[in-house]
DNA sequence: GATGAATGAGCATTCATTCAT
DNA sequence: CATGAATGAATGCTCATTCAT
């Protein structure tokens, strides 16, 4: 495994998303984020200013990742078919890679709004929905893709898989998100499949 | 309207509903709930003991709400394509409803939990998830609904409308859910129904 | 003496008063102001919401106090001289009598200005100067004090005492005040008496 | 102008002074005079050892500039009324001619008395003191100037400039010190002659 | 039932100072 | 001489909870 000496920087944020997802953002103090990274007190503040900052760091981190795989799963596909399941797909294979990222992401998201930091984390967020827009315009107006109200696909193709991650993230369902890959890849197409 | 006197319980479990979705509920304070209710500190705790205790009331009594609704729609369901639809409606139509109640267990759910008042919620709601399961299994056994493993089901019924719920309760998408209520019971039609 | 039951919200006041006269204000901390005065950090918050208030209100109890000295000499004077005396006196009066609160005000104004509590003190100081520029005003025009440009005048009648009284109050000299009374008020005459 | 390049010590010397006189001594944190004077904490603790050093190094500049002053007009003074109107005089010409200096003096003095590198300035002063009692007491003796309480005089010669000191400094009021410098020259001399 | 003063543990944050490079 | 990461004690303030009236 990777074990390598990690900057101070790394380690207090591998330290501060270990708090979040036990404890939540809010609940979670940099007393706990010091004594997991063996930080002091004053290196987390020369790093990152405050605690809000610290949490928006991981968040953009996550979301890169995200769009990272997203993109590349997206751009691979050929089909309106295949684009609908790449959403999907993408999203379960970044959750699965990446759980202790999609449960931050996940559940922290609430308690990072209302900042300023929350301005950088929009515009990246923006930026990427503008990229899957175009992707599926032309589809849909092709009439690849049942034409339906702009707001409700999102949820439709994603939302299956989204509700699941959440309840597996947390525990509350035990099988592996992967064996639903599929399951739910399908379930999106069949959500937005013209006829 | 509805305007009559509420008990001063009452004045404070609507106070603190409006606080809790405001704010969260880590980030609501007594005093926030005192001045909202104009009640005193005192009164907050005789009626309730502590913060938690009013979290809970607030959460149980949304739940029987929803759970009632989704019992009648249920109920009155003779085809499984019908049952299917009267969950994903129940659901739209509890949120549509009661969009307080609905953001509150949707966005308090997680700070709620490890609790001592958690367990009487849960018992609640094993409750009403094996009714459910008593309602679908002859069906799914009988081949009218597709047989999947048993953790996806929720996701895939309900995914998108609970995901869309999440969007739209905090302005993140401005379309009532209600418009959608036949999209979301639709596509859960299609992602469960079998062939 | 007056040992009787102060109201928690005197005693602290008087700690502060205490506190800030020894460390000055900001060197205070809150755990000494509570050590000192007996009451609980949460009960100095109760009764003063932040420790700039305190500082707020002990200097306005002082500034009224001597508003008050010197209206009730300046009332009584009939005289050019006798008013700019008066002035003097009340000085040396307050001070010799207030000890404590003159070296708050003296030695804790420039750590409080930056306050939005600063907006009712500038009020009143205000309204003060008002009534006394009133007084003086016929006076000098009827050349029965020196006319000089108005910024000065207050430097030449009240310049000395206040000098002494920042040495006095800080030990820097041990002649209590009082005895230079007259002294001081001689010379606040011959500096604006005309020719 | 004397844009000439500063070593970095008095880069930082110049940069401390800015930040004591805009948010006072206590409340000037090295950070602030890093960023001012472009140096390093490093630096500054380099040329420094300590905050404390920073104050005292500039107030002993400040003090040495003003006894220099003062001696030279004190010097070249003839007569008791010269020698009263000299030390006013000094006093104003420093204010206005070296306006940051005589505000750190001012401002900050009660910031840094409780110290160790307060005793070296102590000696400054007494010394200097030594001097200016040294050339009154004959003039006083002689009946040149009149007799009253030793510890009084400080504040009757120079009361008035101080006090105006204070408040143009501050900027409560406007019209520069040295218009006045005859008035409070005159006003001195009024409070100190014989008869 | 109602009130609000009192409590004190706990928190985010600051800042002078040190020290390895 | 210069740099800036690291340290940790200290501070102002919050807030759930208790309790005397």
């Amino acid at each position: 495994m990777n074990t390598v000496k990690l900057s101070r920087k790394q380690e207090i944020l591998a330290a501060a998303l270990r708090c979040f997802n036990e404890h939540g953002f809010a609940a979670s103090t940099i007393e706990m984020i010091r004594e997991q990274s063996g930080a002091s007190v004053g290196s987390v503040y020369h790093h990152f200013g405050n605690k809000e900052s610290i949490g928006a760091e991981l968040y953009q981190a996550a979301m890169s990742d995200y769009h990272r795989i997203l993109q590349e799963l997206l751009e691979a596909a050929q089909t309106a078919e295949e684009g609908v399941k790449a959403v999907t797909r993408s999203y379960v294979d970044w959750v699965a890679h990446n759980p202790e990222q999609a449960r931050f992401v996940l559940y922290s998201r609430g308690q990072l709004v209302k900042t300023t930091a929350a301005d950088g984390l929009k515009q990246q967020t923006q930026q990427h929905l503008g990229l899957i827009r175009e992707w599926f315009k032309p589809r849909i107006l092709a009439g690849q893709i049942r034409k339906l109200p702009s707001e409700c696909y999102a949820s439709l193709v994603l939302g299956a898989a989204h509700d699941y991650a959440r309840l597996w993230l947390t525990g509350r369902v035990k099988t592996d998100i992967r064996e639903f890959r599929e399951i739910f890849a399908d379930a999106a197409w069949r959500a937005v499949q013209p006829a």
